[in-house]
DNA sequence: TAGATTGTTAATCGATTAACAATC
DNA sequence: TAGATTGTTAATCGATTAACAATC
């Protein structure tokens, strides 16, 4: 029943995963309730029930939601059940801590190929995997079938990349270079940029910092 | 006039800034309009120029923006003028990705202190930074007047850390620490998580990746 | 049965957009 | 003057919350 969901009901159900990953993992109780999650994250229990809602019913009345069946449930919707490959572009300071992050390996994300164009890099271990040259990354993609990118090069290289990488049949692009990326409506695209961010807090902050 | 802006305008306002840098660079036009950045960015026109207004009149009927002139406003209104000083905790390899940013430096956040529990890595030099041990977090952030924190720890000692920043003054704390993290009303938090960002983008995929 | 909590409806709140008078 | 584009108002759209019947 897919029929037309907010991004941004979407977008609050990894945050509810992972603290029902974290509620299982403390606690020996079985259940939890739209407040007990609320309470931790923050939010209205309205949302979450809300949010829920669009994708069935997955708690019962007086006891609220089994942990272990709610995670299982928002795993299959959020397509979570498989092992989804990733391919990551870019195999500097960043790169590298990208390579070496094991949440991904652990929540069903690997990481099988690095590319770069950087000579003195290629051929170099990241993690397990060896840097590859970036001539051979439509075949990589496109012989895997791999439907994902990391995109952690230098903003003058992203959006000739962003095009190379769509064409060989990427769908779905977590950037870290700090441009907007024009990519066609079936392409989702997720971006991260630190600067931003603390651009957003400055404004917060109050002016005289001596 | 600090009204009540809605924290999603104030969300936007790097984005036009990031925006309006990149024009001033590529572009010998003084002026920019409503609807250029709105085709650049992929918002509305409507939209920027509500934003703009809740902060004063930048722009001139017939004419647009002066685009020098709106990147001052938006860095003043920001608190972009000055340069802030940031700790970072966390030498690990994400740490030393953020260490090696040039663009924090260039846009006015300075690392000034990298702090690590790790022995194997206090001494060594990051950047042009020296690991620093986390003893003596407290009294760099209170010596220095630092209200700024980026938090590259592993999940397992962030609150505490949290708490400890908080408690020696921090007002603005950027994580890359997967959980959701609980800070008083006066301090703003922001989170990065690569894996939220993944498992958003996977609900729209299609689920047969053979 | 009494207490708890869901799923959902209706009300409220807030954000976006359309439209246009003002004016450069 | 004619054309362009702002700042703003009012209309629309969408998201959040409050409330409660249903029911475990």
């Amino acid at each position: 029943m897919t029929k037309l969901i907010p991004a941004i009901v979407i977008g609050r159900l990894p945050i509810y995963l992972r603290e029902l990953v974290r509620l299982s993992k403390e606690n020996t109780r079985p259940n939890t309730s739209s407040q007990e999650l609320a309470h931790r994250l923050g939010i209205s229990s309205a949302q979450i029930r809300k949010d829920l809602s669009h994708f069935g019913e997955f708690g019962k009345q007086g006891t609220g939601y089994n942990i272990a069946y709610l995670i299982e449930q928002l795993q299959r919707i959020l397509h979570l059940t498989e092992q989804w490959e990733v391919i990551l572009v870019g195999a500097g300071y960043l790169g590298h801590a990208l390579a070496h992050y094991g949440g991904f390996q652990r929540r069903g994300f690997r990481i099988t190929h690095v590319f770069d164009t950087d000579p003195a890099l290629i051929g170099t271990e990241m993690g397990e995997i060896v840097v590859q040259k970036i001539e051979g990354i439509e075949a990589a993609i496109q012989e895997n079938g791999i439907k994902i990118a990391i995109l952690a090069v230098p903003r003058s290289v992203a959006q000739k990349m962003t095009d190379r990488l769509i064409k060989a049949g990427i769908l779905s692009i977590l950037t870290y270079t700090p441009i907007q990326l024009k990519v066609p409506d079936h392409v989702q695209i997720s971006y991260s940029d630190p600067l931003v961010q603390l651009q957003q807090m400055t404004y917060y902050l109050p002016r005289d910092a001596d």
